[in-house]
RNA sequence: GCUGCUAUAGCUCAGUCGGUAGAGCGCAUCCUUGGUAAGGAUGAGGUCGCCAGUUCAAAUCUGGCUAGCAGCUCCA
């Protein structure tokens, strides 16, 4: 970057510079209406900032605008930072002078020689590493917002107290901001809670509970599409179909570890207390089911690798405040896999796996906005919430660093992100208010194998265990239907939509024929509907819009005096009169090419 | 689970100071047979999320619960 771009908004380094600047005229803004407010900790984020703060009272909106005037002035004053700093001790003793024991308490977990910086604007001054602007002038009065006020625990410790964290975003000029703003807007139109609940995707009831939406007609379509196509890539790709139970003793968990390691996640039947009575749960992952078609008889060098595929249920007791739309729910269904391997074959069919991920999320247009995550374990944590030894640890996540080395996959490193058993490689997707989750995962598994007793005799006679890939092609489909919806607006391409076709007869004299040309576009597998209300053309056309319905039939005389079909896309487009076979032909080819034109 | 917010017709929302409810859209019926984003009329539809409490009286005030939203924590 060169010497004149590098003080501009454009520079990631300077962006990131304005918005901590922002957060401490924020923090002094809160200090000077609110004295006893303690601070804790105030950073700039990929989008803005935020501050903790912990307040004798909770931030309301008129709060936050009561900040925003008195941040307004602290620009307005532009007012000097100077960096200063201080010997440990001295740091502390002013830091409690200053009576913020937060500040205090980061002082005192930084290393004996760290060099302790503060930051002073005119009365106020912060614990901080810097940098930042040469004064708040440099910030627009008018070109941040305050955005939200939430809860947030001190240091991200659900047992520490909860502080109240704001949060904002600012840019040098109005226009910007405002353009932000709006930007924002509009992508949360797309909010799949909203649109799916809107476009009959799915509901949820009261009565049922928090975190089992109940799919539609419509989004129970989609979900069948793409079940269907991932079943027959998978077969395609050698796999094996099995269809296992969707609960068991608690006997199957105390083998897998789940029994220890996942207890609270399980929805359990019985009382695990009483020793004389069956107890089982619902199972809240695959693997120690799909283990047992392996281990229905003894298996050779020659059975590898074996790849099991299952369009699987899952159940798991998430906490309350957890679930949201059909992104977090309690009971989903993933396209659930388990490979069972000889170690040379693990580099190459974790590739078919990576590929088989790529492809289907490549396949419904998501591939471009995924990121990579190589989640490992927190030897910090081992034996509490990793099973296996350190080398076994270290020897797994070796491997899959080289893999994905070889493979050439970008990724970041998650610590303490790992299964129980094994290191993964998440791929993360983000939603339209920018929070992440998993879609596909990848794991390595060198634990859960042994623990099952699953063996293969290698070529030299001995008895080897294998290793296990655990993995996912297309995610959980129900988290998928909401990432499609937001993705696309609710205008899913036209291989996915429930329903694809609309024909409007203008009149009741095209009753008849639009009725037989849906049920020849049906019988071709094109799921096509007719809307015969006596209502005009114009609102038939208005209301297939809203539903994002890809193409519309107008039917009129005209259509059957010359056996045409008059073709109108969602998009606006009118292509004009056809042939019913030569609009089938164009269907057809678009639903078997899997076209992403929406 | 935690912090904050929210819950009125199928949907989006009004409802003033506590005196048991309204609109638009949708739905039904009728009229209209209209050629590319909303034709007209009439009508039905609500124990104001649930349970308590305060009060002569609660959609409105208080508490608890349930569900929804944002974030935190946890997780696919």
């Amino acid at each position: 970057m060169s010497e004149e771009n590098l003080y501009t908004f454009e520079n990631p380094e300077y962006r990131k510079t304005f918005w901590h600047t922002s957060s401490h005229v924020m923090a002094q803004a809160v200090k000077r209406l609110w004295p006893e407010v303690k601070l804790a900790i105030g950073p700039a984020i990929d989008e803005g900032w935020y501050y903790d703060f912990d307040a004798p009272f909770s931030f309301t909106p008129d709060h936050l605008s009561q900040i925003e005037a008195e941040m307004k002035k602290i620009i307005k004053e532009r007012i000097r930072l100077e960096r200063t700093e201080k010997p440990r001790a001295e740091a502390i003793a002013y830091m409690e002078s200053m009576q913020e024991p937060y500040k205090v308490e980061l002082i005192e977990d930084l290393p004996e020689d760290a060099v302790i910086s503060f930051y002073t604007q005119g009365e106020f001054t912060d614990l901080c590493a810097g940098p930042h602007l040469d004064h708040t002038g440099r910030l627009r009065h008018n070109g941040f917002k305050l955005t939200k006020s939430c809860g947030a625990y001190w240091r991200g410790d659900s047992n520490r107290k909860m502080l109240q964290r704001i949060y904002g975003i600012g840019f040098p000029t109005k226009d910007e901001l405002d353009a932000y703003l709006a930007a924002q807007e509009e992508a949360l139109k797309r909010d799949h809670n909203k649109l799916g609940r809107e476009l009959e995707f799915f509901t949820t009831v009261e009565e049922i509970g928090q975190g089992l939406p109940i799919l539609l007609p419509k989004g129970a379509r989609v979900i069948q599409t793409l079940q269907r196509w991932v079943e027959d890539e998978e077969q395609k790709r050698g796999y094996l179909l099995t269809k296992t139970p969707l609960m068991a003793k608690s006997d199957l968990y105390k083998i897998s570890g789940h029994w220890d390691h996942y207890l609270d996640g399980m929805f359990v039947l019985g009382d695990p207390a009483d020793e004389t009575k069956e107890c089982f749960a619902l199972r809240p992952m695959t693997c120690p089911f799909q283990y047992q078609v392996y281990l229905n008889r003894a298996r050779s060098y020659r059975d590898l690798p074996m790849r099991l595929g299952e369009t699987s249920t899952l159940f798991r007791n998430e906490d309350s405040g957890e679930m949201h739309g059909l992104i977090r729910v309690r009971q989903f269904t993933i396209s659930e896999g388990h490979l069972v391997l000889r170690p040379d074959q693990l580099e190459e069919e974790f590739r078919g796996c990576l590929e088989l991920a790529k492809y289907c999320l490549d396949t419904v247009g998501m591939l471009e906005n995924c990121t990579f995550r190589f989640s490992q374990w927190d030897p910090a944590r081992a034996g509490i919430k990793y099973e296996g030894t350190a080398e076994q640890w270290e020897e797994a996540q070796r491997v899959m660093g080289e893999i994905l080395d070889n493979l050439g996959v970008e990724y970041t490193i998650g610590i303490d992100e790992a299964a129980f058993y094994g290191p993964k490689l998440d791929i993360q997707y983000k939603n339209v208010f920018g929070k992440e989750d998993t879609i596909v995962t990848i794991q390595i598994d060198m634990l859960l194998a042994q623990k099952f007793g699953m063996e293969y005799v290698d070529a030299d006679g001995q008895k080897k265990t294998p290793y296990i890939i655990h993995r996912t092609s297309l995610g959980c489909y129900e988290r998928t239907l909401a990432y499609l919806i937001e993705r696309y607006a609710g205008a899913l391409p036209l291989w996915m939509m429930p329903t694809q076709v609309r024909v409007m007869p203008i009149t009741d004299r095209a009753h008849e024929y639009s009725k037989k040309l849906a049920d020849q576009l049906n019988a071709m597998n094109i799921h096509a509907e007719t809307d015969c209300r006596s209502e005009k053309l114009g609102y038939k056309i208005r209301e297939a819009q809203l539903q994002k319905i890809p193409y519309m039939l107008v039917i009129g005389d005209r259509d059957m005096e010359n056996g045409t079909v008059s073709v109108r896309t969602r998009k606006g487009e009118d292509l004009g009169a056809m042939t019913p076979e030569e609009f089938t032909a164009k269907c057809l080819m678009e639903i078997a090419t899997k076209s992403k034109e929406v």
